[in-house]
DNA sequence: CTGAAAGCGCTTACAG
DNA sequence: CTGAAAGCGCTTACAG
């Protein structure tokens, strides 16, 4: 074995002439250190490849170095994706990540929370929704005064910073996509009442349509409760008639499949005689046919903020980071097989 | 703040009277302690609530309590499942995850497990297929002689634990519970050719083909890749001709989910006219329509036993668990709507 | 089988 | 702005 021996923090102020506390003092911030000792320290850092051993720092701080992030199990693909991420964001700033998702019930989660307060003594938390919007937990957060993120809330109080995308803003653009492409007869797939999301898409899907004059047919405007399952009835109700739509914008990907299959067992051809837009971009938007043309949240840009303002929300003392920011960021419209322009139209056209 | 001091190692000893190291020794096992204080120190331990500090265990003994866990990015709903998995069995044992998977080049994976290695300092790695196969990383594992378990490799030897299903008898179940349907005519979409696992699913199809009687014809044997894209060539070359088969046996759920898609296109009816059976009971399978008829691996023990195998192992010095035993664990036939009798059996019957 | 001492590598007060 | 001392809560030798 040629195991190379780690430096230690002594290491490192002998070789830049300081003593630890000064190199301990470089490497945390916060603290005034004179730039010629400071230089020295990094130098040292830098020759020494030194990282501080996380085991001694914990042991010393009282701190843990590590953040929870809460998770409902039911949309993996975006719980899974958002996790990914934040653990190499984690692992950026020597931080640990530690998952805890629902289970069994939420009286068991609660208990799994406090745990990870009191016993693993976690320095903060992600809440990915819906568990963002759960009194409960963000209650038991709040008196025990750990830092928390929350993303996708419904609420968008300033009780925490929150990481979000503008849910009206995607379904506005979804649906004036859809309009562009020659639609007037657009159909809308709610998503579960329980969640202010599904408003907001739809009223973007509303506002959208009456910015272009297009009219909005209640007959056109269906419920669903974000599971394939219940886009299946929702799709029925939409294309079983004669008056049927040109366009779908579901909801969500899960939806947005729902839709081309019930089409499909109609003899409704997609995209051809059925344009079908979803939200999420979710796995199975890649695998089906045709492919889903949906909007992609920045999963991989809120994981990596999410794991910022905590620790450097931690590390330094500064508020530069309000508790309460709200980081609205943009989404992206994926433009694929699954929408395209009416048949009418092109008819037409020629 | 109600905040509960935790109890320390100080703390156990004195309620039971006895010292420090006592307790240390029975939480760590492998030493003698007389029954009589072990019994005083698990006493005390369930009364204090104590469970020892992990930063100071890590600091103390110079071992991480970490493992490692490698995948390759490919397949997230596979890899996904078993890390949700890992993380829970981890902080069961007290132990941390540290998830890594290959995001560039292999070369630059190759640095990132070298600096798990020497920087995190992992007691252990799990090796996820593919990775359980690549040479270059087993050879540094060896070499640094960190312990691993392999999951699924292609070879079989005993230079590590492994944990896979049979998947010949995979292979086999599945054909043969098409032809129990009354399939006669059954097609194969093969995996990958690059791993050993798609060449014994094909075997375990034809000792079922013909252990009974049935004729394995050559054109019904067609390559794949595993990906979604690759099922579809695959499949119009199966189903775009006269003669076409009564059922299709994929290697994997994405080639099957492609095979409907093709069939769906073609005119031809799934499951009625075509029975469609996949392997892996991915995430697609059941947001697919029909669901998907397929096989399911048993993750979630895979992902126990690995974490077990690989921190009991270094708990006790015994050698109960010897370092190259084959851990073939039992999957499961996942009945539903993609396959069913064949249509001309039906009429035949009445 | 059991215990007293020393030390793991940091950071937190406490001085200056 | 900087440093010397003490201590975080365990485990590793070392004795007996």
């Amino acid at each position: 074995m040629e195991k190379v021996k780690r430096a230690r923090i002594q290491d490192v102020a002998e070789l830049a002439g300081v003593s630890n506390m000064t190199v301990s003092r470089v490497l945390n911030g916060g603290v005034k250190v004179s730039e010629v000792k400071r230089k020295a320290v990094m130098n040292a850092v830098e020759r020494l490849n030194y990282s501080p051993d996380a085991a001694a720092r914990r042991l010393a701080s009282k701190k843990s170095y590590m953040i929870g992030l809460l998770y409902q199990d039911l949309d993996i693909s975006y719980v899974s994706k958002f996790l990914l991420r934040a653990l190499k964001s984690c692992r950026n700033v020597d931080h640990h990540l530690v998952p805890d998702g629902i289970d069994g019930d939420i009286d068991e989660f609660y208990r799994a929370v406090k745990k990870l307060i009191d016993v693993t003594q976690i320095d903060g938390v992600i809440l990915l929704a819906p568990i963002s919007n759960n009194p409960q937990i963000l209650e038991l957060l709040q008196n025990a005064q750990i830092p928390f993120v929350r993303i996708s809330p419904d609420d968008h109080s300033n009780i925490s910073p929150l990481i979000a995308i503008d849910e009206f803003k995607a379904g506005y653009a979804m649906t004036e996509y859809l309009i562009s492409l020659g639609h007037t007869k657009i159909a809308h797939i709610k998503g579960h009442p329980n969640q202010a999301a599904s408003r907001l898409r739809e009223e973007g899907f509303e506002a959208a349509m009456q910015a272009n004059n297009l009219k909005i047919r209640p007959e056109y405007i269906v419920q669903g409760y974000y599971t394939y399952d219940s886009g299946i009835p929702a799709s029925h109700a939409l294309l079983a008639g004669d008056d049927r739509p040109t366009a779908i914008f579901a909801a969500n990907d899960e939806m947005a499949a729902a839709a081309i299959s019930v089409a499909n067992k109609l003899g409704i051809k997609t995209p051809q005689q059925l344009s079908v837009g979803g939200l999420d971009d979710a796995q199975l938007a890649v695998t089906m046919s045709p492919h889903l043309t949906t909007i992609r949240q920045p999963i991989m840009e809120m994981a990596e903020l999410a794991v910022d303002l905590l620790t450097s929300n931690m590390m330094q003392t500064n508020k530069l980071l309000a508790r309460g920011h709200r980081h609205i960021l943009d989404f992206e419209l994926v433009k694929r097989q699954s929408a395209t322009y009416p048949e009418i139209n092109i008819s037409t056209n020629k």
